[in-house]
RNA sequence: GGGGAUGUAGCUCAGUUGGGAGAGCGCCGCCCUUGCACGGCGGAGGCCAGCGGUUCAAACCCGCUCAUCUCCA
């Protein structure tokens, strides 16, 4: 599933990825919501399409592409040659000849078009070239009633297939030169050339559509083609309804970024525009095993997801009915407030809020305030809209920013490559090789040679260090000499920065070494050992998660070193703890079952066939590294791997966690740090059995027992210690002084913290009804807590325990506040608490 | 990747310039009462998401982390 049709070849297109294949045909799944808004509206615009293409890598170019076409759509399609009509690039002669001449067209025909419609480019630089688009036209009542004619009327003139001719390549300075090898890329709808075929007047009255509008409009109770409103609601949910099966049978989850997000979006405003035709509740999961039944023959993987496609779409209406619903709410709270300001407009900024913050949908927020005869202020809710997005390029732009300090660093890699060509890779097979230095980085630049406390960059002939790839660590390991001992070198990290050269990270410890040395290149054997069991683990855990949780269940980045590995995934739920321990167990016993690993190379299609697991997002070449583990696993994988499951030792899970919506993280370990890890384990259970003095397996009950003592003793102490402060209690009460007719009681208690000052105030209180108390305490060594507690009856008089705490604060060097009838105060100097009791009585 | 919001009792949520953690529903016990939301009295249940900082004092202010919701890319 792509945004269009060529994105998979991209790679090769751009020669990132060797590839031996010459030609291909194509039918693709598109995904594309860049004109959303259009969808439903005209007769064409699509968020789900299926793009059919033919391209040629180096093959057969313009005229050949340009025959077929016309064979096809003459021939095969039977269109009548008078109402077909092209387009080519202003400047393509070469294209116009081949037309006119040799596909014999007239030339009142051929339309000359400019850059913006007929030239193609994937970037700024890169391989680009002209295009030639073919049209049909449609017939006089299809006309707009400006006119105009091909590239200009798509209602009449409808553009079906686009020819791109992949000959030139722009270079920074703006210049072109020709390609070596040309390349076609063509797309051609299905949707549109079906309507073409089925006299349809839109996309949507072919039989891709129309079915699907025909059932939502029966669930619905209406009909379709009796009121443009409605209407415009089923082409919508027909067409989101579509791509949200694609989507989630491709094993997207909806959310908050990336294509969760897109799909999010998508079930969103499908079950919005279901509001039109009165469906509130969940409509959608019923609509989509239809959806599927119309699709299952051509694409046979989606009916196997069809439970769990329902599944997952109708708990997301549930939850988008929950967000709306919150909405409801605060917008109810937003109406009373205008009601009472007087206000008709709610704030561009309040309505921003209600759809950036809580997802309530701008639509909604402006039908029902205007039910009420209220408006919102479109123009202030664009501006603040048009912030957010600034705000996130900005962001965009600052990491692409940092990017462009690497191209120097990325032209000098692209030199290295040029001049000596690839790096051969010998990790598979051998862990120490001799080899010869072909290049040194240092601090960007190319040098010859580097002596002992250097830092650089080593590049070999050949090398057994796998550079860091498919979320496998880099190795590390040493370059040493042939003879002598004279050199050392660590190598801390390897990368690939280009396809095809991979680059050591080096410290020279010892001797020195310039270009064309030979020299002797040893790989940390123990630690390589150590990630290629978190390696073959990670693979054993995916198929384990697919077999316990389901098939649903993809790959979506993983990290493997010597230490553990990381493995995310897509699911929609927290696992539990049975489900954890059942991995666990499966993987074990696969450890156990001592299962040996095979890799081989073969075709991608070959591979496939086989039932190997691909990454959807990695580019693939022509030739591809199968992994095997028994009957248990199939991958493609170009990592390092063991010979046999056995020697993993024990897999063991330390956590899963979620890292994002309908995304899962499970870290794990392996071999030795397993190991540690149950003996941690096991030395804590000792060392608390032994605490406990009991037996590990009697350590819950006694635990639970501890827990019930300890519920019960505070309990027992609470009631004690009430008991002792009233008996305390009544002696503070003797002392106190009546001053100016106020009962005054000041003095020293002891108490653990405020709260237990408080306590001791609050029992005095009720004795005494009436009065002035202020307690003090030594909370610990260095510190002391006062506290002041005036009746009602006084704080009426005008006494304010605030006041009172202020002011007898500084003398033990601290301050405080509170209320009127209660407030407390801290401070350092413990040996000035009775001085500041004392004063108390002063204050009255 | 960037922004906004939320996180308090089993659930739904209050909590004022920082100064005693609350309500409703639910739960347990007793009383009253022949019932399908009865009433009355009493009770249990909280590291206020986590960590750190500011402060005499933090649920509240500041920083970081995590989880959930949401918009933008």
């Amino acid at each position: 599933m792509t945004i269009a049709g060529m994105v998979p070849f991209k790679p090769i297109f751009l020669g990132q990825v060797k590839s031996s294949l010459k030609r291909a045909t194509t039918c693709q799944k598109c995904i594309r919501t860049n004109d959303i808004e259009n969808v439903g509206r005209t007769a064409r615009h699509h968020t789900f399409f299926e793009m059919l293409g033919n391209f040629s890598f180096g093959n057969y170019f313009k005229e050949d592409a340009i025959k077929w076409a016309w064979e096809f759509f003459t021939e095969v399609m039977g269109f009548p040659e008078e109402k077909l009509w092209v387009s080519i690039y202003q400047d393509d002669n070469e294209a116009f000849d081949i037309w006119h001449n040799l596909v014999g067209l007239s030339e009142k025909k051929i339309i000359r078009l400019g850059e913006e419609d007929n030239f193609w480019k994937v970037g700024p630089t890169g391989p680009c070239g002209p295009c030639s688009e073919i049209y049909i036209d449609l017939g006089k009542d299809k006309a707009s009633q400006e006119g105009g004619g091909v590239g200009v009327d798509g209602e009449r003139y409808l553009e079906l297939w686009n020819l791109v001719f992949m000959q030139y390549n722009r270079n920074e300075d703006g210049s072109l030169t020709p390609l070596p090898k040309k390349n076609i890329d063509t797309g051609l709808g299905l949707e549109r050339i079906a309507s073409v075929l089925q006299n349809a007047d839109t996309d949507f009255e072919t039989d891709l559509f129309l079915p699907i509008i025909k059932f939502v409009a029966q669930n619905a109770g209406i009909k379709y083609k009796e009121d443009k409103k409605k209407d415009l609601a089923l082409k919508v949910i027909a067409d989101h309804i579509r791509a949200l099966v694609f989507m989630v049978s491709d094993g997207i989850a909806p959310s908050n970024e990336g294509r969760g997000y897109v799909l999010r979006m998508l079930l969103r405003r499908a079950f919005r525009y279901g509001k039109i035709i009165k469906f509130d509740q969940p409509f959608l999961y019923e609509i989509a095993p239809m959806v599927i039944d119309l699709m299952k023959e051509v694409y046979p993987e989606i009916p196997k997801e069809k439970n769990q496609v329902c599944q997952i779409i109708l708990t997301e209406e549930k939850k988008f009915q929950e967000t709306l619903n919150l909405g409801l709410q605060i917008l109810d709270k937003m109406k009373e407030e205008l009601k009472e300001k007087n206000k008709n407009k709610l704030s561009g900024g309040e309505v921003f809020k209600l759809y950036d913050t809580y997802g309530f949908p701008l639509e909604l927020t402006r039908d029902i305030l205007e039910e009420d005869g209220f408006g919102i202020d479109e123009d202030d809710f664009k501006d603040e809209m048009k912030a957010q997005r600034e705000r996130s390029r900005k962001s965009w732009v600052g990491t692409k920013v940092t990017a462009e300090g690497d191209k120097i660093k990325q032209k000098l890699y692209q030199d290295i490559l040029k001049e000596q060509g690839e790096t051969e890779f010998i990790g598979y097979d051998f862990d120490e090789a001799k080899s010869k230095i072909m290049a040194i980085i240092k601090e960007d630049k190319l040098i010859d040679e580097v002596k002992a406390g250097d830092r650089c960059e080593i590049i070999l002939k050949k090398t057994p260090f796998y550079a860091e790839k498919g979320g496998q660590i880099g190795d590390q390991g040493l370059i040493i000499s042939l003879s002598a001992d004279d050199l050392l070198i660590e190598i801390s990290d390897t990368q690939t920065p280009l396809e095809g050269l991979i680059t050591h990270f080096a410290e020279i410890r010892k001797g020195e070494i310039k270009v064309g040395d030979k020299v002797l290149v040893k790989l940390d054997l123990l630690r390589r050992k150590a990630i290629a069991r978190n390696h073959t683990a990670t693979h054993l855990l995916h198929q384990a998660l697919r077999e316990v949780l389901g098939n649903h269940v993809k790959q979506s980045g993983s990290a493997v070193n010597d230490d553990h590995l990381r493995f995310d995934f897509n699911h929609f739920a927290t696992l539990s703890r049975e489900e954890i321990g059942k991995i666990e167990d499966l993987i074990n016993i696969k450890i156990l079952e001592d299962l040996k690993v095979e890799t081989k190379i073969s075709t991608f299609d070959q591979a496939k066939q086989m039932g190997a697991m691909a990454l959807f997002s990695e580019k693939y070449g022509e030739q591809v590294r199968v992994v095997k583990i028994g009957e248990f696993s199939l991958e493609l994988c170009g990592g390092t791997h063991l010979n046999s499951t056995s020697n993993i030792i024990l897999f063991k899970i330390l956590n899963e966690q979620g890292v994002g919506s309908g995304l899962r993280r499970i870290e794990a370990i392996t071999g030795e740090r397993a190991l540690e890890y149950m003996e941690e384990k096991g030395n804590i259970i000792n060392q608390v059995s032994d605490k406990l003095q009991t037996a590990p397996a009697e350590i819950l009950a006694k635990i639970n027992q501890i827990i019930a003592d300890n519920n019960y003793m505070k309990r027992e102490i609470k009631i004690i210690r009430n008991k002792l402060a009233h008996y305390e209690v009544d002696s503070l009460i003797s002392q106190k002084k009546e001053i100016k007719g106020v009962n005054v009681i000041s003095a020293k208690v002891e108490a653990v913290d405020f709260d237990n000052l408080r306590n001791w105030g609050d029992l005095i209180k009720e004795k005494i009804k009436s009065g002035v108390i202020v307690l003090g305490t030594e909370l610990d060594q260095n510190k002391v807590g006062l506290l002041a507690m005036v009746t009602d009856d006084l704080v009426k008089k005008g006494f304010n325990a605030g006041n009172i705490i202020k002011s007898i604060a500084p003398i033990i060097g601290g301050n405080g506040g509170g209320k009127k009838t209660m407030a407390q105060a801290g401070g350092p100097k413990v040996d000035q608490l009775n001085q500041a009791l004392e004063k108390v009585f002063e204050l009255i």
